[in-house]
DNA sequence: ACATATCATCGTAATATTGCAATATTACTT
DNA sequence: AAGTAATATTGCAATATTACGATGATATGT
């Protein structure tokens, strides 16, 4: 026992539920508004600006990054990257559409 | 460690971070999309419907609670709820104000 | 009252997540 | 080539989540 059962939901279901789960952290919520904050890319400092250690940062990093939801350059020194607008946009449908197709005809 | 440190980011963040965990879980989706679908209250066939036990389910109904998604009486059996309307708006416009804060000027 | 149906709670096992120290890697600089 | 700065990876401890069997509580039907 203990894990999802992943299997017996359908892929909507499980894309808003993985997608979910990325923002389902506040280290990563926060990150993204910072990185929105800023003018272009983002460079080096989220380790000062959200106060968790370099290795957790950059877990947090990795977990938004699978959902595809960064873009910009990962190799070297000076890591450069910023939000993908159009993933940006295709998850904000994504949740638009959940919140609007649930009717709530009751009580 | 292992605890989510709370205490160093903001309400909005971790209202956001919190509300996302619940639909953290395809089972709760389904549920939530389950419930919408039905004409008025939903009474007791989730068990059947979902795939999971019952225990299962009933610990999923109490995430979604806690944030005040579901009413209706919660106790004895024939147990009837549904989806809060007002909750459900509040929560569609705290997502929609988080995906739409985000500016995405860069790259 | 008794059985039955429905939902909640408890206890527990399995798995996942969070966070950090230590270390490794990578790229730039001198 | 050696030093340095930035990020990634590894390994581990602490905590949280998921799932279910067993049991408990409450309401309804006979």
């Amino acid at each position: 026992m203990g894990a999802t059962k992943t299997e017996i939901f359908n892929p909507t279901q499980n894309e808003l539920a993985s997608v979910a789960k990325v923002l389902a952290h506040p280290a990563r919520v926060a990150i993204l508004q910072y990185i929105s904050k800023q003018e272009g890319c983002i460079c080096n400092d989220l380790v000062d600006v959200i106060g968790l250690s370099q290795p957790t940062i950059s877990q947090h990093l990795n977990e938004i990054k699978k959902i595809g939801l960064l873009k910009g350059t990962f190799e070297g020194k000076n890591l450069c990257y910023c939000i993908h607008k159009e993933k940006w946009a295709e998850l904000q449908q994504l949740f638009h559409a959940f919140f609007t197709t649930i009717n709530q005809n009751c009580c």
